[in-house]
DNA sequence: AATTGACCATAAATCGTTTTTGGTCATTCG
DNA sequence: CGAATGACCAAAAACGATTTATGGTCAATT
């Protein structure tokens, strides 16, 4: 049945990229351990870039299910904002294959992994717009528009966890919400 | 007379460094453009890395200098930080040493000019550090420590100023001052 | 019609050779 | 005599020819 080899090249795929990272991935080996021939996969994807494009694509609706999850209806902006960074982090920090590119991005620095990284910052960015669009369409008054605000406060979350960190001591939580907070307003 | 020969050495591996980066710069060719004999440079300096620490120390006491000029006395506070980040900011896009490092560690990516980079950085946060703990003294009160305040501001000015402009039309100056500002409480 | 894997052009890794480079030091020079 | 030189050296980098690996195709097979 034409599925059931699909999802298993897409499985084997999956493993491999977060494995090995994309470069080290060849078709040869996914064939293999999805246990179909290598021409079988191009009959499902045009070339690695597509195939790599839907095990991402895939990765990404997790992110955001993940982030989704996260944002409570009750609960105030600034508290749903910070939830939704926390997993929007968490996974980030936790997810083998986006882990993997980051390593390949600082390793191989190829214009192509870099231009992955660069998609996935660029939907997370609108992920957090589209959050603050949501709060906005209920009332709440925000200083800047959506996308800088996502943009600021995506920013900063990042400096205060992963570039403070590589000369500091972590800063406590506390700390960290009052300062993405301030930027709410 | 010495000090007329170690002055060309300088003044040549100054221009060789900011033109060609560190790699590419040889000491037969900085010895060549200060007239003088190889072994002559390693009177004044032992290595090629001490050479261009000499260089690099230059640079940034002229960065130190220009962030220093656009202080005034009696000026705010925001507007100090805020004049301040600017000549920052506009040294580091003037100043063909700076530049020339940052292409070279995109480029070659080799550990040695990252870690020049950093090192860079570390002085910068050092001296806006200085300046925070400067206006503390005169009775300002600031939300976080100066640490960390300048870490924050630093970090947001570059977001605000390099990062956003690669997908976005630049921010007006106002929208930059105010979210600076906005930190200092 | 779906699947295969031998096949191909090209990209990348390998490896021996040559060139360049940072650094030294016996000799020269002022 | 001390400062300055540049031939010299070991080690690193650049080169280039050759081999290997890889993405992608397609005639043959199921």
């Amino acid at each position: 049945m034409i599925t059931d080899k699909k999802e298993r090249v897409i499985e084997a795929a999956a493993l491999s990229f977060s494995q090995f990272g994309f470069k080290a991935t060849t078709m040869a080996s996914v064939a293999k351990i999805a246990k179909v021939a290598k021409g079988t996969i191009y009959t499902f994807f045009d070339s690695k870039e597509s195939l790599f494009s839907t095990i991402l694509e895939r990765t990404m609706k997790q992110l955001r299910q993940a982030a989704d999850t996260a944002i409570q209806e009750e609960a105030a902006f600034h508290e749903n904002i910070q939830a939704m960074l926390d997993a929007i982090l968490g996974f980030r920090e936790n997810h083998q294959l986006l882990i993997k590119m980051g390593q390949e991005a600082k390793e191989l620095g190829t214009a192509e992994v870099l231009e992955i990284l660069t998609q996935v910052e660029r939907q997370i960015l609108d992920y957090i717009k589209s959050v603050i669009m949501k709060e906005k369409a209920k009332g709440i008054v925000t200083k800047h528009d959506p996308e800088l605000l996502a943009f600021l406060v995506y920013k900063i979350y990042i400096a205060l966890i992963s570039d403070w960190e590589r000369q500091h001591e972590p800063l406590p939580k506390e700390t960290i919400s009052e300062i993405i907070r301030a930027q709410i307003h």
